[in-house]
DNA sequence: ATCGCCACGC
DNA sequence: GACGTACGTGGCGATA
């Protein structure tokens, strides 16, 4: 069958301009406009596989309608340059894919789109109308379906008749009175004034039409409506001229001429490419036009390093496929300097004495991509690899956390330096990675350390320019290798006393799970959400207070306002509880302890979040159960990894909150730490204006979690979600709670008025986190761009702090001979391996190292505890 | 393989 | 009044 796309252009462009922040392309030209509406194009194209396609605009100012009223479509807002000036490249996308569009003196878009809809229609098409604008309903029928944007740009509503009743109650012609009664005020179509949508419904579904409202004015109840029907007769028949949609306007073309299929995808692909669409052009075949871009490289195959080709400030590869490096295959090295371009094979470079001692020269400067890596890899082999000076994934992470990618094909594009293919182009990915033969493998290696010779200066200034030079070598450079290290050593675990909890937990799962089957009245998954949610609250009958994309909501809050009215409520809590402990924490912990050590090596990843902070994979230890006892078990199975060793644990008490007294310079709030009050008593008693004896746990409890709330930088739904009150509670609160403390509140809004002016916020060490959000007209985009620029500095320093400490305590441990081990970083805590010998020692040096990592206007505190297990540490 | 839901930590 | 609301990682089920 023949289906027609009909597009209303004017409609989609603005929706996607004001929907889109205003992005632009390297050379400064707006593109959100165009982004948004090739974005939808694919859509439509890929979802409806239209056969004849057509986009309509509006053309000059006026139209026949202005002629019935001067007014039509008055007041209304200029369109902004930065739109107008985007309809040009609109016409040249569509032009591009060989979409008809088509415009015309005097008529309007949805004119066009009227026209050709129904002379489709006869012609037993089927008919899909994409617009914006709820006018266009009346062209619904059984051949037409009139698809509206919802919010966004691709999230979108299909209208047929069926769905303009269950919304309306009318039909689609009727579409046309309700504009005549109600009027537009974007058109500028006056109505009937004091009738809004529920009133014309209501005469509508009385009466049928305009016209037979009028007749039967008497009828109508209301002294008030009756004069306004009355006095607005005339207007009320013009308004539905305006609102109808002209269906004969004269074409020069057929129907038949708008077909849709046959366009040269390269020409689309130049043009996406010009525009700077990069996530469009994956789905495009674009590979082979950019391989094709690439100019020759020139290179050695090196059978033989001598000292000639190792020159002090080079560029090194060390290739390793998998994430998952501790003990990954190394696949080739790459190295690039002033004498040349070298590919060495992995055999060739490990059994070269002078490559070897030239990678454990400290006097070295190479630059690598990811220190860590190639740190843990080589140690794995038993290779130092001293003379990292430049990490360009760490360069490149400073400069722009918020960069999906920091990856060198990437970073290479990013400043037009180096030609170098994506990894995923040479090696595939998932199951079907595999490595190339060598000449292929050797020139991507060659280009990647190629492009990062170029690029290392290029950022390094950047660095510079940012003042992030110091952050870079003295803060987070010397940290990879600390991290590495401390990957690379390993926590050790009881396995016996893990595959212990194991068998006890999976014993308590399978009696819970009978009793909750036989509550159930049968047998299902209750790991399913959805079988979940079927039993509850459709055998069971329970009141489902959340519904979710999918389905009903079972998360725990919900559950926990359920526990009244069913006992099953309970076990399902429990059973999820002892589910998660034994599914993530005993096998999943299981899973990556190794065999012959009975030791874990996390992966940090020091280049990830937003704020500072790092996170750690395969396995995450830095989520490990604390807050219920049941799972604060677990870390009983972590142990030192020699005996007669013990574990120690150190935590930095309140470091955000110290950080927001430093930087607000809140007396308050600083005067509490200087004399170690506890601070949420102490927000307590000046939230609620109480002396210390009449601070309740309540009080105690709601200024916690307002503090909890600053420091996360959670919006007032945020807080009423963790206190269970409303949101103009919550929001209340925070106005407290800022009013108790001026100097926070001035705090704020500098950060938010810097953040607008200067585009990014930053730490106390120069970490940078750029917020182009914060002048969005959208305002849930705004809003969360100005909590982030309250929360980064805050969340960030305290990150540096950790960092800090981290580094100063790596020296003092080898500065003063130390045993002892740091093994893990959980966000604001350490945790170490130690001698018996060294614990006295150890105990007061990590509480001093981290309590003068770096001077603030309060003291910082640590928390040092110690046990046998980290569970004991406490 | 990928998404959605849920749950754990700070 | 919209609209969806700290940062992460991982396991599971459902779906493609």
């Amino acid at each position: 069958m023949k289906k027609l796309v009909l597009i209303d252009g004017n409609s989609i462009a603005y929706r996607a301009f004001f929907a889109l922040p205003l992005l632009n392309n390297e050379k400064g030209v707006y593109t959100n406009a165009v982004f948004g509406f090739t974005t939808m194009l694919l859509k439509i194209i890929e979802e409806e596989k239209p056969t004849h396609m057509l986009v309509a605009f509006d053309a000059g100012k006026t139209t026949f309608r202005h002629k019935t009223f001067e007014e039509y479509k008055g007041g209304r807002q200029k369109t902004p340059p930065e739109l107008s000036e985007q309809f040009p490249l609109v016409r040249e996308m569509l032009d591009a894919f060989n979409i008809s569009r088509y415009e015309a003196e005097n008529y309007e878009a949805d004119d066009i789109i009227g026209t050709l809809a129904t002379d489709a229609a006869k012609k037993d098409f089927e008919v899909k109308v994409y617009s914006g604008d709820k006018d266009l309903l009346q062209l619904v029928s059984d051949k037409i379906t009139v698809v509206l944007t919802k919010k966004g740009i691709t999230n979108v509503e299909a209208y047929d008749e069926a769905l303009i009743d269950e919304k309306y109650g009318i039909t689609p012609k009727q579409i046309i009175d309700m504009k005549g009664l109600m009027g537009d005020s974007s058109d500028n179509i006056p109505g009937v004034p004091g009738v809004g949508e529920k009133t014309a419904l209501k005469l509508l579904k009385e009466f049928g039409s305009v016209e037979k409202v009028l007749e039967s004015i008497d009828q109508i109840s209301g002294k008030k409506m009756k004069e306004k029907l009355e006095e607005n007769r005339e207007q009320a028949l013009m308004s539905k001229e305006l609102a109808t949609i002209f269906l004969e306007v004269p074409f020069e073309t057929k129907l038949e001429d708008h077909g849709f299929g046959d366009y040269d995808e390269q020409h689309v692909v130049n043009l996406m490419k010009e525009l700077e669409f990069t996530s469009l052009l994956s789905k495009f075949d674009t590979g082979l036009a950019e391989e094709q871009d690439l100019e020759e490289i020139t290179y050695d195959i090196l059978e033989e390093i001598t000292e000639e080709h190792l020159v002090k400030e080079s560029a090194l590869i060390v290739e390793v496929l998998s994430d998952h490096y501790h003990q990954a295959t190394i696949e080739g090295f790459a190295l690039v300097n002033e004498k040349g371009r070298f590919f060495i094979e992995t055999e060739q470079a490990l059994s070269s004495d002078a490559f070897v001692n030239w990678l454990k020269d400290e006097t070295t400067e190479i630059t690598v991509f990811d220190a860590k890596k190639a740190v843990v890899v080589l140690g794995w082999k038993g290779v130092l690899l001293n003379g990292v000076s430049f990490d360009l994934q760490m360069a490149s992470y400073l400069l722009d956390p918020s960069l999906s990618s920091h990856e060198i094909s990437d970073v290479a594009k990013r400043k037009a330096k180096g030609q170098v293919q994506e990894d995923e182009v040479i090696y595939g990915k998932g199951a079907k990675q595999k490595v190339p033969e060598k000449a292929i493998l050797a020139e991507h290696l060659v280009r990647k350390a190629d492009a990062m010779f170029q690029l290392k200066p290029v950022l390094e200034q950047e660095l510079i320019e940012n003042k992030q030079e110091e952050l870079f070598r003295e803060l987070e450079m010397p940290l990879s290798i600390i991290l590495g290290r401390m990957e690379t050593t390993g926590v050790k675990v009881d396995k016996e006393q893990l595959e212990q909890m194991g068998e006890d937990l999976a014993k308590r799962l399978t009696e819970l799970e009978e009793k909750i089957h036989e509550l159930a009245g049968g047998s299902f998954n209750i790991n399913s959400p959805k079988q979940l949610g079927e039993v509850l609250f459709e055998k069971l009958g329970l009141p489902p207070i959340k519904k979710t994309k999918t389905g009903y909501s079972t998360s725990a809050d919900v559950l926990e306002k359920l526990a009244e009215d069913h006992e099953i409520v309970e076990h399902i809590l429990h059973y999820r509880q002892l589910g998660k402990l034994n599914s993530t924490y005993i096998e999943g912990l299981l899973k990556v302890t190794k065999d012959d050590t009975h030791k874990i090596h996390t992966r940090y990843n020091q280049a990830l979040t937003q704020t500072g902070r790092l996170s750690s994979t395969d396995p995450n230890l830095q989520n490990i159960p604390i807050r219920l006892e049941e799972g604060r078990k677990i870390r009983k199975a972590f142990i030192p990894s020699e005996s007669n060793w013990r574990m120690i644990a150190a935590d930095y008490s309140q470091i955000e909150l110290r950080v927001l007294a430093h930087i607000s310079g809140d007396e308050k709030l600083i005067e509490a730490f200087q004399s170690d009050m506890d601070i949420h008593t102490k927000t307590a008693m000046d939230v609620f204006h109480v002396s210390e004896e009449d601070v309740t746990s309540n009080m105690r409890r709601s200024a916690k979690a307002v503090n909890f709330g600053i420091v996360y930088g959670i919006s007032d739904f945020g807080l009423s979600q963790s206190l269970g009150i409303t949101r103009k509670e919550a929001g209340q609160f925070i106005e407290r709670y800022l009013s108790s403390y001026p100097k926070v509140k001035e705090y704020m809004d500098r950060t938010i008025e810097d953040a607008r002016e200067k585009g990014y916020v930053s730490t106390l060490l120069q970490r940078r986190r750029y917020l182009p959000d914060i002048t969005s007209r959208n305002f849930n985009k705004r809003s969360f761009a100005e909590r982030t620029a309250m929360n980064t500095p805050i969340q960030g320093t305290a990150a540096d702090i950790i960092k800090k400490a981290m580094v100063d305590m790596a020296s003092r441990l080898e500065d003063e001979g130390l045993k002892s081990r740091m093994l893990l970083q959980v966000h604001d805590e350490l945790i170490f391996e130690v001698p018996e010998e060294e614990m006295e020692k150890m105990t007061e040096l990590v509480r001093e190292v981290m309590e003068q990592a770096v001077e603030l206007d309060v003291p910082l505190k640590a928390d040092v505890s110690f046990g046998d297990t980290w569970y004991d540490a406490k």
